[in-house]
DNA sequence: GCCAACGTTGGC
DNA sequence: GCCAACGTTGGC
């Protein structure tokens, strides 16, 4: 199973649109940078997500979501309507894609981008903390996943005291 | 609102 | 293929 984290900001889309959403359930669409098309493209069905709200008040995780279909072409790129639409995408060969998610909890307590900071060195590489990465998707490795988990609990834990 | 960092575009 | 100009992202 692999890991990742999905960014969006939470005035278009966010985590309370995917809690109304049927079945906690909807498509991600959206996503014109080839990079982070790469990586939706190397989604496996069952594979974990932190839902990262950016451009906001407090940026940070929110969620963790489920990758239930894998990657399919994005509609919305063939839609001259749509904000996302891609005058130079071909039906016949799309570019753009986009997965199913499914909202599997709000974490207790969101993990601030200022947090993730303050671990810096136990998170190492991790992507979202490099300088300048404006990536709305990317990997997250196995052991970062575990190490950012562990801090939702410490951070609950001191919380509650 | 500012600005650094980056991706994309297009002239040459 | 280079690279300057431009647009976008996103934290602050």
């Amino acid at each position: 199973m692999n890991y990742w984290l999905l960014k969006s900001e939470p005035t278009s889309f966010g985590i309370d649109h995917l809690r109304k959403s049927p079945r906690q359930t909807t498509y991600w669409d959206g996503v014109r940078n080839y990079q982070a098309r790469n990586f939706l493209r190397a989604m496996k069905k069952g594979d974990q997500a932190f839902l990262y709200h950016s451009s906001c008040e407090e940026p940070g995780i929110i969620g963790v979501i489920q990758i239930v279909r894998e990657a399919y072409p994005d509609p919305t790129a063939f839609d001259p309507k749509d904000h996302h639409y891609d005058p130079k995408s071909d039906k016949q060969a799309p570019r753009w894609f986009m997965v199913d998610v499914k909202l599997q909890r709000a974490l207790e307590i969101p993990i601030t981008l200022r947090a993730l900071k303050e671990r810096r060195a136990a998170l190492a590489g991790l992507a979202l903390l490099q300088t300048g990465n404006r990536l709305s998707v990317m990997p997250v490795d196995p052991r970062h996943w575990a190490a950012i988990l562990k801090l939702e609990g410490a951070t609950a834990r001191s919380r509650s005291k």
